[in-house]
DNA sequence: AACCTGACTCGCC
DNA sequence: AGGCGAGCCAGGT
């Protein structure tokens, strides 16, 4: 089990139709510092169709500027299609849809 | 095998 | 309040 399946089981784990930062994700994992590594093991290993990377997002709810299923766009129309709302064109409502607590990866 | 970099986040100035 | 440096892991050069 290495780190990067650690960061994909965590994502699989985000319910549909709410978000998760990456914070999150990596303090579900052990250590909130890799945040970047969470950004990291998505940018290389997108496994398109099982893992949810759109769900994914900044602390302050923006999405990331490099998204790999077709630009930063195609993910804020992937959350919107899930009944994920945003403030503006760019940043999700993260008052409403961010994951209360995310399950904790052993 | 070492060094650099990258979808981030937080603390200090 | 905004800017900068540090910490984390893996893969390519």
């Amino acid at each position: 089990m290495t780190t990067f399946d650690k960061v994909y089981e965590a994502v699989k784990l985000i319910p549909k139709g709410s978000v998760a930062t990456y914070g999150q994700i990596a303090e579900a994992i052990g250590n909130k510092r890799l945040s970047r590594v969470v950004g990291y093991a998505l940018h290389v290993n997108p496994e398109p169709g099982v893992i949810p990377c759109h769900r994914v997002v900044k602390r302050d709810g923006e999405v990331s500027s490099a998204f790999a299923f077709g630009g930063a766009n195609r993910q804020v129309e992937l959350l919107r299609a899930e009944g994920v709302g945003f403030v503006d064109g760019s940043h999700v409502d993260m008052t409403k849809y961010r994951v209360r607590a995310l399950p904790m990866i052993l």
